[in-house]
DNA sequence: CAGTTATTCTACCGAACAGTAGTTAAATGC
DNA sequence: GCATTTAACTACTGTTCGGTAGAATAACTG
């Protein structure tokens, strides 16, 4: 297994690929949590050594933000993708939903959000974790209000509706639903919400 | 300072109370989870010396799960007073809700909630700490039943009225302020929303 | 094929941590 | 007062963990 897109320089190549590296290194920071995760464990579950580990990401924090930031890129873009696909905002955010259900307590995964249920508890301690969550948030929040103004564009949704209102409401759910997950209610469980949660997001909006 | 209501048997007494200790180590492990909890700065912050702390409550995980029950014994007694003290339900869930925000995000504690917060997320670890979590949700699950029942029985509430769908929201809404407030939401960030929440529960049951 | 550069591996280090041994101190019961 | 019982304190131990030397290996460059 060697770097995809590498620029090939001189000396040894890497024997492997850093996003596989990172996405192996998810799932045991995902599962134990953050102190849990020893560099051992780290390093028998990625099939590396500790050294080759250090030498690629530097320390376990900076490995566990490279890992967060890996995680943000390929995990939340599956459920904004559901939620774009459907032209009524009803069907979009129930879509969504159910998207963001499984990536929160589908199989193959902990239960959870990486964000959320690991890092957020402990970003007192890890000053380059509570840098991103500086920067973080801020991305979903535009690109629903992006959402919802493109829906009003286009006629789905009234000129009267609350953007920030249902917003709110959006991201409380979705919160709840990740705790619910976290908390280990299976997969059913949090689906069954979706319906549920976009009719009120709506509702919320002044959407009767 | 002297236990209040020891037996008082043989030996040499306690020279403080177990009560009061456990209130501290309740904002220790608060405040910095379980890990970053080392049984030094649980010793200097209540006071005690290592070995008396291990005299007095067995092991840091037996110290944690005794910091839980107490926490829970007192803290989430001040929300359901707020929420019995008003007949009308609206009121009620209102001031259930501004009380749960002092709770989790008020000054003098750390935010967040012990067991949401710091408990949750490391349950698959700790046994003890899990069996709590077998037992601890019924509680609050059949007190809400018992409120909502009681408010339909006085008439406050339709006969219609949903209590299992009402509850469901009622904790997804109570979960998402927790969050909040972990994530450093201030104080009335979080109380805004208690007026909001109070009416979509009631919504949520069927009463427009 | 050397010479250079980077990676990988084995073995290890120092620090931090949960927990404790063993002594001293303070109360009770007789 | 004296023996007994229990708590408190000082000082320590064994282990675990994050991180790293330093030697060995594997590619590239000329």
């Amino acid at each position: 297994m060697v770097d995809k897109d590498a620029p090939r320089g001189r000396g040894r190549p890497r024997s492997f690929d850093t996003d596989d590296v990172l996405d192996k290194v998810i799932n045991v920071f995902w599962e134990l949590g953050y102190d849990a995760s020893d560099t051992e464990t780290l390093a028998r579950r990625t099939g590396l050594t500790k050294p080759s580990l250090y030498n690629a990401f530097g320390s376990k924090e900076d490995l566990f933000v490279a890992a967060i930031q890996r995680y943000k890129q390929t995990r939340s873009r599956s459920s904004f993708e559901a939620l774009m696909q459907a032209d009524d905002p009803r069907h979009g955010l129930r879509d969504y939903y159910l998207q963001f259900a499984d990536n929160i307590a589908g199989a193959g995964h902990p239960p959870g959000c990486l964000i959320m249920s690991i890092a957020l508890p402990i970003r007192n301690r890890l000053p380059k974790v509570a840098a991103l969550f500086d920067t973080m948030p801020q991305e979903s929040h535009a690109r629903m209000i992006a959402y919802f103004d493109a829906r009003i564009a286009s006629g789905h949704l009234p000129v009267t509706f609350d953007s920030a209102a249902a917003l709110s409401l959006f991201q409380d759910l979705g919160a709840a639903m990740i705790m619910q997950a976290r908390a280990g209610a299976p997969l059913d469980a949090v689906r069954s919400k979706a319906q549920r949660n976009a009719n009120l997001v709506l509702s919320e909006g002044g959407v009767r």
